[in-house]
DNA sequence: TAAAAATACTCCATAGGTATTTTAT
DNA sequence: ATAAAATACCTATGGAGTATTTTTA
C-alpha cells in the first residue's frame, strides 16, 4: 500500500506487485496439478497456497488454472504464464550465480598495461594460463611504457601493470 | 521459515528467497546512490529501505554497495547485479503481457482446416485480414476433407473448420 | 556541524495456520 | 462416500514506521 501525502491531502493507493514467491508456487501446482501435494512439497498448508495462487491470478488479471472440485488444469494463459515463470526463475538464479562469479573477480573484466618487454617475456605464458584458470574474464591488453602505466594505474584505467622496476616517477 | 515436522521432531530451517520488491527497490537506489531520495521515490521511510537492501546483500552473500554516510556507490558486483535485475524486472513486464495477449486471443495459435474449395473463395481475404488484426497469432492450415474436419474438430486437433454443409456424418 | 546511513524499538498488514464447508466423482 | 479445493477465521512473522545514534566530509 502507498500513503502518498500531497497538498495536505492523504491519498492511498492499493497497488499489488507480482512476487517471485508466487511464481515459485505456481510453477509447484503446474507440476502437480494438484493443490494439496504441491502445498505439501512447499511446505505450506494447501489454503494458504490456495490463496497465493488466486492473488496470482487477480494480478494478472486472469484466470491460470481452471479447477473443479476433482481436477486442475491449466488454461491457455496459464502454459504460456508457466513458461514465462520458470525462464524467469531460472534467470533469477543465473544473476545472482553470475554475481558471486563477479565478487570472486571469476567473471568481468581487466585491463592490462604491459611494455615491450613483457610482450615476449612472461606475458605470453601468463595470459594463456589466467585464458584458462578464468574463461569469464575479459582482458583489455594496452602496450604502454613505463611511465605511462604508473600514471594509468593512478587514473583507473588499468587494473594491473608490468613495468621496468625501478619506477622513475613517484607513484 | 521452514517447518517440517519428521519423525515428531520439529526442523525448522530458516531459508530467505530473493523477491522482486527487493530488485524494485536496489533499482531505485542505484539510480539516486542516496538512500533517503531513493526511498522518497519509493514511498517508504529510509530505515524500511536501508534494511531491505542490506537482506538482499545478505541473500546474496556480498556487497552490491559501499557506503560511507556520506555517498553510496555500486560495487563491481553490484553493477553486474543492477543491470541483472533490470532486465529481470522488465522481463516480468513481458511475461505479464504475453499472457495478458494470449488471454485476449491475440497471441498464440490457431489450426484451421478447410476444403479444396475454401482455398480459393473466402479463405484467402479471411487469412489476409486475421494476419494483420492479430500478428501474433500463428496460424496452421490444414487441407482436409469435410468429414475429416468435423473429426479433427471432435479430437481438438483444429480449432476452426472451412467446410462444405449440409454435414453427411453426425457430429 | 550537518547531512546521511545505520540502529533500536514498535506496530500492523498479510502470509500462513486450523477448522470447516462445498462439490464433483 | 470421499477426495480435494474453497471459505472463514485466527495467529504471528516480518515489512514498514518513528525516534535516535553514528559517522565522515
Amino acid at each position: 500500500m502507498i500513503v502518498q501525502v500531497i497538498f495536505g491531502i492523504k491519498l492511498i493507493t492499493l497497488s499489488y506487485y507480482m512476487e517471485l514467491q508466487q511464481l515459485r508456487y505456481f510453477v509447484m501446482v503446474a507440476e502437480e496439478l494438484h493443490f494439496g501435494r504441491a502445498a505439501d512439497r512447499l511446505h505450506i498448508s494447501q489454503p494458504a497456497l490456495s490463496k497465493q495462487i488466486a492473488n496470482l491470478e487477480k494480478e494478472i488479471g486472469l484466470a491460470l488454472l481452471t479447477r473443479t472440485k476433482r481436477t486442475v488444469k491449466l488454461t491457455t494463459a496459464g502454459q504460456v504464464f508457466i513458461e514465462q515463470s520458470k525462464q524467469l526463475l531460472s534467470q533469477v538464479d543465473t544473476a545472482i550465480q553470475l554475481t558471486r562469479r563477479t565478487a570472486r573477480g571469476e567473471a568481468g573484466h581487466l585491463t592490462i598495461g604491459f611494455t615491450e618487454t613483457a610482450t615476449h617475456t612472461v606475458l605470453p605464458n601468463l595470459v594463456k594460463e589466467f585464458r584458462s584458470n578464468y574463461p569469464n574474464v575479459e582482458l583489455t591488453m594496452l602496450g604502454l611504457s613505463t611511465e605511462a602505466q604508473v600514471a594509468a594505474l593512478n587514473r583507473d584505467q588499468i587494473d594491473i601493470a608490468f613495468c621496468i622496476l625501478p619506477l622513475m616517477s613517484a607513484a
